[in-house]
RNA sequence: AGCGGGGUAGGGCAGCCAGGUUAGCCCGCCGGGCUCAUAACCCGGAGGUCGGAGGUUCAAAUCCUCCCCCCGCUACCA
């Protein structure tokens, strides 16, 4: 074990408004907890940092649309959005929002050192502004028709309908898409972040990192290599958002884009100030070499995270890099790309009023999109939980704890002497821990989950060939070892399934939290004479019927 | 169009970067065993032109070239 080691993992911040959906979790929110989890039981310092995204402008005008201010929207969805990972046993060390002052004074300073460092020029740009709405329309926002070949009803600056790439302000007969009125084009001065100066140096930063994803890599070095960082306006003018800290920008905020990736600082400081009660602890993270900063997104996200984070760390200077960005891929569902809009989704609040939420964890790390998209499918998802989780890991757990309590007394015997073949067991179970542990090193979550599954099946192989049913007399020693297994599979099975680890904790009747297990639990060993406590399944079944409901509730929620 | 990822038994995947035992794993299927366990568990078996065509090599799923198919990306929706 490293001593000293600190590591500090980030997920994706999520929109305010938008509620998680599957892909989310497997994507991101998930392979981040196993990993922070796997983390602080090998006694690293971990901080797991997250929070939400309230400064992007569809949420001002979502919040126009609803008769709301931002704040009010955003403080509505806060709690919810919160009490879904809290579910799930998202692992959070802080879930903080940027819409707090503390994010707002991170975001101040951040750039008045880019400002002082001459990263930020002043220049005036055109934009969209709708006089109606009084507002600057992102070019999203303004529906009308194609200058290429005449098709209506386009949004922003690219045709769905012939594909062609086009100036905003091409677009004919241009109407605001909140009011239908006419926007016009106005011309203000904006700041501008100097980012072709850093193609270098990023593409410095990212040459060595080969041991990222291949095409989290790949992607990362031909975007730099092929177009290089341009220039990029970080103003906007909208009432809702950090200030800007320009001379001359008074009225303007940081544009969503420059300022959501900093929230990973605040949310540290934010952490350090009210969740440690010191506030200057977010630089023993933020500003020690040491620290490896994990970073787990979408591959929607790659660019800001690869590309734009590192440059903008890089020129602020003072802060550490992302040692490893993790990109996952997307998880369709029943074979088609996922549509929110159509409400082709799987949404993890409803998922929660009806599954075990290590059942939901079971499956997103089971079709985790680690190398390419992945597919939900309910089918599938019942014949994983009932065959893999239920069948293999349950049931073993289970077979063994019911034995002992029943047929042993609910003690755990004092084995007599052991044959090779359950030295081997008890050997193996070390081997496992440490396959696994190799495995969420290097960020493979399914093949780590996969290896939990192996012991388990090793743990029922070796069951049936010592079949201790069959001899009472001869069956103190294999219960013990298989004791001993069941106790290793709850230990490093946790960062997957911590809630499930802990009802093996309180069945063992060990008095532990699953908090405080540490990874060389996995080698110990529960001394015989060990009272147990009454063990029930750990799961229930997912039935035919159920899939189909399911099925059927998608498909018509899809007609509307 | 360019770039990136992928195309391996019925389905889902690993192996490919550092070429070389009978190409592995899960599900399904077939046949056995067991009965402690949530009809769960264990063992065995059938099943593969490793997208296609060339090439390099003593040897290629693995390296090179070309082609076909699927998916994604190309910063003003962050």
């Amino acid at each position: 074990m490293k001593l000293g080691e600190k590591v500090l993992v980030t997920a994706a911040l999520p929109y305010s408004y938008a509620p998680r959906h599957f892909g989310h979790l497997a994507g991101a929110y998930l392979p981040a907890d196993i990993f922070a989890r796997f983390k602080r039981m090998r006694g690293a310092e971990v901080v797991y940092v997250c929070g939400t995204d309230e400064n992007a402008s569809s949420i001002v005008i979502e919040a126009m649309r609803r008769g709301m201010t931002p704040k009010e929207l955003c403080d509505m969805y806060y709690p919810i959005q919160k009490e879904v990972f809290e579910k799930l046993g998202i692992s959070f060390d802080i879930f903080s929002r940027t819409s707090k002052p503390i994010h707002y004074q991170v975001v101040r300073e951040f750039y008045l050192r880019l400002w002082e460092k001459g990263y930020v020029y002043p220049k005036v740009i055109k934009q969209w502004w709708c006089p109606n709405c009084k507002i600057f329309l992102p070019d999203r926002f303004v529906v009308g028709t194609c200058p290429r070949c005449g098709a209506p009803g386009q949004y922003g600056d690219v045709c769905e309908v012939c594909g062609s790439w086009y100036e905003s302000f091409e677009i004919i007969d241009p109407k605001c898409s909140l009011c239908r009125s006419r926007p016009e084009i106005r011309e203000k001065t904006h700041f501008f972040l100097k980012l072709s100066a850093l193609t270098e140096k990023v593409l410095e930063y990212v040459r060595d990192k080969k041991f990222w994803r291949k095409a989290t890599y790949n992607k990362t070095i031909a975007w730099l290599e092929k177009e290089g960082l341009r220039d990029k306006d970080i103003t906007r003018d909208y009432s809702w958002g950090p200030p800007a800290p320009f001379p001359g920008a008074e009225g303007q905020v940081i544009y969503n884009w420059a300022e959501n990736l900093l929230g990973y600082i605040s949310a540290t400081r934010d952490w350090a100030e009210n969740i440690v009660g010191d506030p200057e602890r977010w630089k023993s993270f933020w500003m020690d070499k040491n620290v490896k900063l994990y970073c787990f997104i979408g591959k929607d996200n790659l660019f800001f995270h690869t590309i734009l984070f590192p440059a903008l760390l890089i020129a602020h200077g003072e802060y550490i890099l992302p040692y490893n960005v993790v990109v996952n891929e997307f998880v369709n569902l029943e074979g088609e790309k996922l549509s929110t809009s159509r409400g082709w989704v799987v949404w993890l609040h409803e998922l929660l009023e009806r599954y075990d939420p290590d059942v939901i964890r079971y499956y997103a790390a089971a079709i985790a999109p680690e190398t390419r998209d992945t597919d939900f499918k309910w089918q599938d998802f019942a014949e994983k939980i009932n065959g893999e989780l239920i069948g293999t890991y349950g049931n073993f757990v289970h077979r063994v704890l019911s034995f002992t309590y029943s047929k042993m007394g609910g003690v755990i015997p004092q084995p007599g002497e052991m044959d090779k073949r359950d030295e081997e067991m008890l050997s193996r179970r070390i081997e496992y821990a440490r396959m696994l542990e190799e495995h969420i090193e290097a960020c493979e979550f399914r093949k780590g989950l996969r290896t939990i599954l192996d012991l388990a099946q090793e743990g029922n192989a070796y069951m049936n060939e010592k079949a201790p049913w069959s001899n009472p007399e001869k069956a103190r020693t294999p219960v013990y070892v298989l004791c001993q297994v069941v106790y290793s599979l709850a230990v490093i099975s946790a960062p997957y399934l911590p809630f499930t680890a802990q009802r093996i904790l309180d069945y063992m009747n060990t008095g532990k939290r699953v908090s405080e297990l540490r990874w060389s639990d996995a080698e110990a060993m529960i001394p015989p004479g060990h009272r147990i406590n009454e063990p029930k399944p750990l799961f229930r079944k997912i039935t035919s019927e159920e899939v189909e409901e399911q099925v059927r509730k998608l498909f018509e929620r899809l007609k509307k």
